[in-house]
DNA sequence: ACGCGGCACCGAAACGTTTCAGTCCGCGTT
DNA sequence: AACGCGGACTGAAACGTTTCGGTGCCGCGT
């Protein structure tokens, strides 16, 4: 006897909704007389009506409360004039404001915005992805989770159009659509503003390597500190962190040591707040015997003791060249989706940073004093 | 000669779009040489379908990278297993909490959620409750905007499921779900413990009263002092404020004048983040000089310094909860959505609130002195 | 010999739009 | 008189699913 098959399982007996839940374009076509195409020509604007129809239309349309269905609409026209984005933390106010400056650049084009939140697991993201292409969306633009698995997840979309924002993939061979900024660049004049201060102890808490942009930040480091003939070391060197309590314990072990640093690079807004929750647990007073620099400014930052010195990403801009390559290439305006956008960071300079104690026994090379207003 | 008709204006003349970008279930259909009916069933279970039919199929659908397309599948089925939600301020983490809440919830029974951001705009709120109409949606939570206009607004949606969620509409005559705390509870006890303190000039600041719950709140604060028999001074109360830079405004204007209140009830978390703000800025020192006591607990205010004491709404379960009010309803396993559910909330004591100075002048009955920890 | 019930499959009609190809009419031009 | 043409409107075929009513087939009991 072969395998039995399932049981048939009906989908939902009791599930008969005989109830007429809307007015369709048919509905009104039967209200004032007219052809179901005729309806469709006054929503539209695509055909000849006359004026007089037009009115006696709009007045049904009113009357019956029609909505027309995009559902319907999207499924004749194969477009859904929909972009999605996928983020790891909706809540975290520099993914908010990206999402506003892509809803911002839609909404103005008439598309609207599907918002999905990874919680940075690949799998919640994939999640997504697949709904994103069962919904038939136009466009895609993701802040891949930190555990991505390979990276080159953007083939589970089938041929829908991605954008890749804030954190790019690794490999970059194939072309691919990234608008972020210039995050070697960033962190290279982050970590020079510290050195200017007179740090040469300098730790850094980075996001996981399967972001190019955690990659990009820690290499700016590097070479900042090389061109200062500062050590590298790489128990200075975090990475891999991009929760909170993961930074604070991080944190912690590096600043409980000896020769702890004086200034800590934090590669994340939450990172760098977890950073301020061990500064205040060990007891340190920030800055004078810690500097703390963080990356992603918050509109709060100013609130906290000491306003936190950040890198401020222009997020909302992020959002809207994302949303902006992404349109573009859905109405053919432009042939791919490729290359990289970057766009100009700003050291918002306020006072969790200062020059280091001078009893700090620092060996070698006293190091230029800047003004960096402490206090 | 009647009035010209619109030229036509065809839609997009360009717009030929041959390439096919899915494949369909007709195309697996044909690949296994079965009939579409077959496809469907497999893929749902809901008919008699043979193990080795079953396996080609599934091969084939591997094979063609088949993603069932939603938009047929709702408009057919005419249900979009889709809830959706419009909350004022998506960086707000309440509010992402309470997404989460629904997110959650509805994941486990197979629903998806639509967002929508409104910036505490009318105008804005009623685009996405018209864009959900238009992509029938199975049910909306609305966190209504505080310029809502009329407040009995869910008349917009048609007859699609509503309930209202930490924001109430000011008249409940008609029978509406809503699910959030009870404010005047809430309000009353931080009132209380305040009082317990010791101090008697407490004002409060607090949102809109186009929103029940603002209202609420006040009347709570009300009911506290008159309770201990405290004089009620208008002047001490401020509503209609929402937004962080209003808070400060209005903080400023309470505390720069000369019986200037010991006490500060905030009504929302970005006010008591402005009020924090005037605090800094005129240089009082909290909680010394100024008690400070919040609404809507936030992840990252022991950060703050003084570590704010606050009502802590259980914004997560609110968004479960309206979530399973909805679904309940949706799927008719309920009546009508209607009635409040009301969930507890916890105050959160840390070190904002301290007795008030001695040397305050205080007329009058001298009160009583409680525990809270100060500093 | 017949009926019957479980299994495996199929065809076609919906769902609510858009759009293409007409049709019909009146008017101005050859 | 024939023709063309712009304006106003219509019918029907898609779009990709689900579902309802079939239709065979096979084994079994009477």
């Amino acid at each position: 006897m072969p395998p039995k098959s399932d049981p048939p399982a009906r989908r939902n007996p009791a599930a008969r909704r005989p109830t007429k839940r809307h007015a369709t374009i048919r509905d009104v076509a039967r209200a004032v007389g007219a052809s179901v195409s005729t309806i469709s020509a006054t929503l539209n604007g695509t055909d000849y009506v006359s004026a007089g129809m037009r009115a006696r239309i709009n007045k049904a349309i009113e009357r019956l409360q029609f909505r027309p269905n995009d559902l319907a609409r999207s499924l004749r026209l194969q477009r859904t004039h929909t972009l999605a984005i996928v983020v790891p933390d909706i809540s975290n106010s520099f993914y908010a404001e990206i999402i506003h400056g892509i809803k911002d650049y839609g909404a103005a084009l008439n598309y609207t915005l599907l918002i999905g939140d990874s919680r940075e697991r690949w799998a919640e993201e994939s999640n997504y992805l697949d709904l994103f292409q069962r919904r038939r969306v136009d466009g895609v633009i993701r802040v891949p989770a930190t555990d991505d698995a390979g990276g080159h997840a953007h083939r589970l979309l089938g041929d829908i159009p991605v954008v890749y924002a804030d954190r790019f993939p690794q490999a970059n061979d194939e072309q691919i659509g990234c608008v972020g900024v210039d995050n070697v660049k960033a962190a290279n004049d982050a970590v020079r503003y510290l050195i200017s201060l007179g740090h040469e102890r300098i730790a850094i808490i980075a996001g996981p390597l399967t972001a190019r942009s955690s990659a990009d930040r820690i290499e700016g480091y590097r070479r900042a500190l090389a061109a200062q003939h500062l050590p590298l070391r790489r128990d200075r060197i975090r990475s891999g962190v991009f929760d909170m309590v993961a930074a604070t314990r991080e944190a912690i072990e590096l600043l409980a040591r000896p020769d702890r640093p004086t200034a800590l690079f934090c590669g994340s807004n939450i990172t760098t707040l977890g950073a301020l929750d061990a500064v205040q647990q060990l007891g340190l007073r920030c800055p004078e015997e810690i500097s703390l620099l963080g990356f992603d400014d918050f509109s709060w930052s100013t609130l906290l003791r000491p306003r936190l010195t950040m890198v401020r990403q222009p997020a909302r801009e992020i959002g809207m060249t994302a949303a902006r390559v992404l349109i573009d290439h859905i109405e053919e305006r432009t042939r791919q989706v490729a290359g990289e956008h970057l766009l100009p960071t700003q050291l918002m300079i306020r006072n969790s940073c200062a020059p280091p104690l001078q009893n700090a026994p620092a060996a070698g090379r006293r190091g230029r004093r800047a003004p960096g207003r402490p206090s």
